[in-house]
DNA sequence: CTTTCTGTTAGAAA
DNA sequence: ATTTCTAACAGAAA
């Protein structure tokens, strides 16, 4: 489910929803979610909610009354967070339908509830369980932060050095850009729509991407998924929050998931290879 | 029924 | 140091 674009958008709502609640329970249905750590709840009940903050696809959430505590969660393939009011309103989530937003929680694939004040509840639901939401002190939250590169969203992105780089990498170009420690947020997704808007096939190895290729291959990075965020990322098409908002950037996919369909730029048929041992999407003719 | 695929990434192996 | 491959897991699709 996520990238950088889906896990921005999860994390603007989360901060939102949860600044100044304190929890009050938790409960967990699943151990290896919390990295079975047996102090997980007795060190969050009590703890006021400051922020969320993210790197990468990373959530970092800290607390008011304690700076040596931090949540940390990831949500690999498939994991959610649902925010629930007094109301049972669901105000915030991600990457599922609506028809899952009303049923009521936990259900089968709730691996962590937080009980909050007012009524709030936080659920965390997991189906693949490879994501995990753990807790970490300052040294281990910024040692987690520090294994990952730029991300190409942000106003400071260094297109020149990404530039440089990149050309040294002797992978395939889509492995590269892959690669969190190289530059944070891009997944599957992303990688290939960058590389379609960037005229360059994934499969090109790095260091024979020339250097005006490689210029656009960072612009364009940022750019789809900046322009994802705007519309609330590609995996919430059935989310609407209680803001009426539902994001869509499956509409604006030009080769992601079209393999077989027509090019929306030159007409030629969207080819899907293996590449980086992920599913990749690319134009023949528009790519080289 | 079995096999293959999936939006991720640690960690092992080369 | 880099790069490649697999495992972690569940379920949908073929």
């Amino acid at each position: 489910m996520p990238e950088l674009p889906e896990v921005e958008t999860v994390r603007i709502q989360l901060a939102h929803a949860l600044k100044g609640h304190t929890i009050r329970g938790v409960e967990v249905f699943h151990d290896k979610t919390v990295a079975s750590d047996s102090t997980f709840e007795e060190r969050l009940v009590g703890k006021t909610f400051q922020s969320v903050d993210r790197v990468g696809k990373l959530l970092i959430f800290s607390f008011v009354e304690e700076d040596n505590l931090f949540i940390l969660a990831h949500l690999k393939m498939t994991g959610q967070f649902f925010y629930v009011d007094e109301q049972a309103d669901i105000v915030t989530g991600g990457g599922h339908s609506m028809s899952e937003a009303v049923s009521l929680f936990p259900h089968v694939h709730t691996r962590l509830a937080l009980y909050l004040d007012e009524g709030a509840a936080l659920y965390f639901n997991d189906m693949r369980l490879f994501g995990y939401v753990k807790l970490a002190t300052m040294v281990e939250m910024e040692e987690a932060r520090s294994k990952f590169g730029p991300e190409p969203t942000g106003e400071a992105f260094d297109v020149e050095w990404f530039t440089k780089k990149l050309r040294t990498r002797r992978t395939a170009v889509k492995a590269a850009l892959l690669d969190q420690s190289f530059v944070a947020g891009l997944g599957n997704i992303y990688v290939d729509e960058a590389l379609f808007r960037s005229g360059v096939r994934p499969a090109r190895r790095a260091d024979r991407v020339t250097l005006v290729e490689a210029r656009k291959i960072g612009y364009e990075a940022g750019a789809v998924m900046n322009e994802s965020i705007q519309v609330g990322g590609t995996t919430f098409q059935n989310f609407v929050d209680t803001g009426g908002k539902h994001g869509n950037f499956t509409d604006y996919l030009q080769v992601f998931g079209r393999q077989g369909q027509a090019c929306k730029v030159c007409g030629t048929t969207i080819k899907k290879i293996r590449c980086a041992g992920r599913g990749t999407h690319f134009c023949p003719q528009c790519q080289k």
